[in-house]
DNA sequence: TAGATTGTTAATCGATTAACAATC
DNA sequence: TAGATTGTTAATCGATTAACAATC
């Protein structure tokens, strides 16, 4: 029997085909994106392959075989209009709309967070902040986003359902707020807790351990 | 002709031999590092290489693989000693030492990272901030860790070595910080700043990009 | 047209997983 | 001894890269 693949991660090609897409690509696509945007700012009409590749590090087959997932942008012989290309990558990732982010847990991080100016950016709209101590929480925060109890969780997201969570709390509070999050039509999660979530396959989490990143550090900074 | 992998990128067998590495096998490490903690507390006496898959999701042929990449740990039959095999990956991550931290560039999110109790257990000692403007910045910080203007850097880290940096400036300032930081013996870099960082290859750099992780988040949250 | 560069197939590479003899 | 679990080899899977016909 063949196991069936969440919606998200499938690609529908113009004869109606679907592709799995893996998750490394489109975290690329986001790289493209924002040199599109750099290359915009510099009046340049087109980009090639070799040149996306160039900046980012990467091989020029690799840039053209993650575009060609989702369509055909370029023309041979000419490479890719910057802003055409642009356009479509803000679609393909869901840029070209609002996108409702919520931040849990608004302690020294969390509040760091809830101002941090590359998440205003972009269309992402930072609606609230929950803590279990809202006040310390707005003291902390240098914001304009209101904070409130964890325990009005339920009856604003009902009122206004949002698309990704910032999850950062202490660990032992990490999978019951889950719980909550999902169960209120959260999505996503960006779960800065050193700890698994265990969410329906239908919710994407992803993990930003900065232990764990320093901690692998750690192994490449001995000397011997 | 060959081309000889950084020194950071091998290993060496009891017969001597070099193999590398992957960066992925040292993250698990880490990962289950944090698990022998657990158990540790839990008073757990030994662990097979399956429970430790379980409680990571991961596939327990990959857990004996990445363990066996240092040594044999392990007894057939039996499983790993908690205690043991805890103080063998602490060895093996460096974590038996102390690792000198730094953080440049103390803003929103750099002044929390600053006070954020993760990076100050675990071994890891987070000596200085740097900033353009150290009183701004002091202002921001609930922390005791001194912050110190960014041109004190020369004469700070010549005094005193650091094995990491932790990068979270503006972009156009990254990469001249990024080639002071090497010239002064910086060799891992935690870098929180949206831009591709040139370094020599036995410097190492992870990228923590928190824009291009909620906007791939994006991707999986449009209702299509 | 000649030169450049795409989209895509085939080849390569590396990482994950399965399988199992060794062995406690 | 019987049962459990390692360390390791072989098989599988997936992702990256090379190559090139198509084509602007």
């Amino acid at each position: 029997m063949e196991e069936s693949l969440p919606a998200w991660d499938k690609a529908t090609t113009a004869d109606g085909e679907t592709r799995s897409i893996p998750g490394a690509a489109i975290k690329r696509l986001s790289l493209y994106l924002r040199i599109l945007q750099l290359l915009e700012t510099e009046r340049a009409e087109k980009v090639s392959s070799a040149e996306l590749a160039r900046r980012l590090g990467l091989n020029s087959a690799q840039v053209r075989k993650d575009l060609a997932l989702f369509g055909q942008f370029g023309t041979p012989g000419f490479g890719y209009h910057v802003t055409g290309l642009r356009k479509e990558l803000r679609r393909i990732l869901g840029m070209d709309r609002e996108v409702r982010v919520v931040l849990v847990g608004a302690g020294n991080l969390g509040s760091a967070l809830l101002s941090y100016k590359g998440f205003l950016k972009q269309g992402f709209t930072m609606l609230w902040g929950f803590d279990a101590d809202p006040e310390a929480a707005s003291a902390r925060a240098r914001t304009r986003v209101p904070i409130y109890h964890v325990d009005e969780l339920e009856r604003r997201l009902t009122a206004q359902p949002v698309d990704i969570a910032v999850l950062a709390v202490p660990a032992e509070a990490a999978q019951p707020l889950a719980d909550r999050l999902v169960a209120l039509g959260v999505r996503a999660i960006l779960n800065f807790v050193p700890a698994r979530l265990e969410v329906p396959a239908d919710v994407q989490v992803r993990y930003v351990d900065l232990s764990l990143e320093l901690e692998s550090l750690s192994y490449y900074v001995q000397d011997d």
